[in-house]
This record gives structure tokens, C-alpha cells and sequence, in this order.
DNA sequence: TTGATTGCAAAGTTTTTGCACGTCG
DNA sequence: CGACGTGCAAAAACTTTGCAATCAA
């Protein structure tokens, strides 16, 4: 995972230029592995500068994606970002319905999914939802939560 | 494949009122499998409605997706929607990213998948993203290719 | 210095909500 | 009839764009 400094460095690297704001989205996304919205960025950011704006989150979060600095993620509620796993380490996650911190799942199913040649394989999803052990007290309020496996129906 | 009977069945029997456009709907996707934008249900819908409006297409896509009628899943471009595959048996789905239409997946990564039991797993998705063997000429040739909309009828 | 970066304002998209009228059952 | 569904308008949420002032290199 790159870490605030190799963030920088590619920034750097391809010339743009190091602002503050972009030291502190650095430090944030190297310090930090879990998926974040614009919106919870633009929050962390804003403590720190008061007259912050959205629109240069959104920049800023764009160009660090397009710098493959960032991965951006698609999810039910939205897109989020975090920083990219290099070395090409494929994985995926699990993601807390909750608290929407992400961990790892080394297992990839695509190795192992009969695709018929006829279908161009390009990309893949394969997310798993729930709650983790923190979160877990939380949902036994509602009752109503499966507790096990959702393995068909 | 939930059919257009079935689909006004389901809602019927959940206490909905079978309106001429909630007719319309079902039949729509009862005879369509891809997958369809709000837009493009809007667009579809408009043709025989003149008077309609937005927020009902959502309104009814939204109830149709808490019946389990239609499935919904967010793509790069959207939130689309296609009739629920609830024929008893779990399974996934190759999507295709050219005309969207979805090849069955009988294998679930979920038997598989080893989740530390700190982690409460509620549901998870798996999707294959590609082309399938009637897009993958098209690719090439900057293709006008739409998802195919039933012609009016 | 100078061109990239930022804040501001405004607009573009997509989705949701409140309300009055219309309609299914 | 009465409750649910619809259209309309407006708002909310999210994202992008143009422009002038500011700032890193």
C-alpha cells in the first residue's frame, strides 16, 4: 500500500504541485485504508481548512485517481476512494454496513469461475457485506437481522 | 425469469394497486432482461404516457426493487434495474457492458469464501463485467449500439 | 514570474419529497 | 368511499464548470 511520502512522490513526479491540502489528503489516504466519500473527505478536510470547498475535493480526489494514486469504487451508496494496494495485489472486500470500514479478502472467485470463451472477460466485483465485530452490537437492537449466511434462498 | 403476469402477481398480492402504468412497467420488464437506467425506463414509459413524471418512474422502480421484483445493480454509469431472476436458485451474473444483457453464473464464491467469524456476513454480490459474443465485433468499430428498448407497441 | 491551484458561484445531474387531485379496489 | 397512486413543483444531494485571485516552483 502506498504510503503518504510514495504518494507525494508520484504527485511530484508528474508534476503537480504539492499544496498543503494536497500534503494533507496524502497523509490522510496513506495513514488510512478504508473506502471514504468525497463527502467524508471533504469533512476530514474541512477541520483543518475553514474555507474549504467541494469542488477542489472533487479535483483533487479525481486527479489522484487518474494518477492511479487512488481507487475508486462504485458502491451501493455511492462512489469512494481509497488508496491503491500496489504491487497489483488483487483482491477484494468485505465491507461493514455500518461503519463502512473495508477488509481484506485474499480469495479471488474468478479463478475458479467457469466463464464460457464465447464471453470477453474484462472486470469483476465480488463484495461481501456485513457487519464487523465492532458493529455488531449495534444491529442486535433491530431484531430483525439474519444472522447467518445468506446463501441462497 | 419472473414474467409479466408474475411480476403484477407479486405486486398484486403485496397490497399495490395495478394502475395502467404499473401494467405497463411489468410488462416492460417481464419481457426485457437487460438492464434499464430510471432514464431510459422514463423514456420508455413517456412514449405512451404523455403527462408522466419523473418521480413516479422512480417511485414505482424503488417499490418494484423493495418487492424483489426487479433486481438493481450499480454500474459505473448508474444505478440500472432488470426483472429479478427469482426462480428459487441462487446465482450470479455475467453482465455485458455493451447491450447489458446478463448470462447466468451457477457458481457462488460464497461457499468458499473464508470469512473470520468476527465478520456478521449479511449479503454479497459477485458480477463479471465483459462482452458477450454478439458485442465483441462491435467493440471495435465505435458501436451505436443501444441497449435494446422493445419498440413501442 | 507564471501557470497550476483554489474558492466562489452557478449550473448540470440524479433522486427525493410535499401536496392536491385523480383513481383503483 | 377511502386509501393509494400520480403529476407538478420544488428541493435535496451530488458533481462539474468558468472565472478571478492566489500560490507553489
Amino acid at each position: 500500500m502506498l504510503s503518504t511520502e510514495q504518494i507525494i512522490e508520484v504527485m511530484a513526479g508528474q508534476g503537480l504541485r504539492i499544496t498543503d491540502q494536497r500534503k494533507t489528503l496524502a497523509k490522510l489516504f496513506g495513514e488510512n485504508s478504508d473506502f471514504l466519500s468525497a463527502k467524508e473527505v471533504y469533512e476530514y478536510m474541512g477541520k483543518k481548512y475553514s474555507g474549504l470547498s467541494f469542488d477542489t475535493v472533487y479535483r483533487n480526489l479525481r486527479v489522484m485517481e487518474e494518477l492511479d494514486v487512488l481507487e475508486q469504487i462504485v458502491f451501493e451508496d455511492g462512489v469512494k476512494f481509497k488508496v491503491n494496494c500496489s504491487e497489483g495485489h488483487h483482491h477484494h472486500h468485505m465491507i461493514c454496513l455500518q461503519c463502512q470500514k473495508t477488509y481484506p479478502i485474499t480469495f479471488c472467485p474468478m479463478n475458479l469461475t467457469d466463464t464460457p470463451e464465447q464471453f470477453q472477460v474484462v472486470k469483476h466485483k465480488f463484495e461481501v457485506f456485513g457487519y464487523c465485530q465492532d458493529c455488531q452490537q449495534v444491529t442486535e437492537d433491530d431484531g430483525l437481522v439474519m444472522p447467518t449466511l445468506m446463501n441462497g434462498e
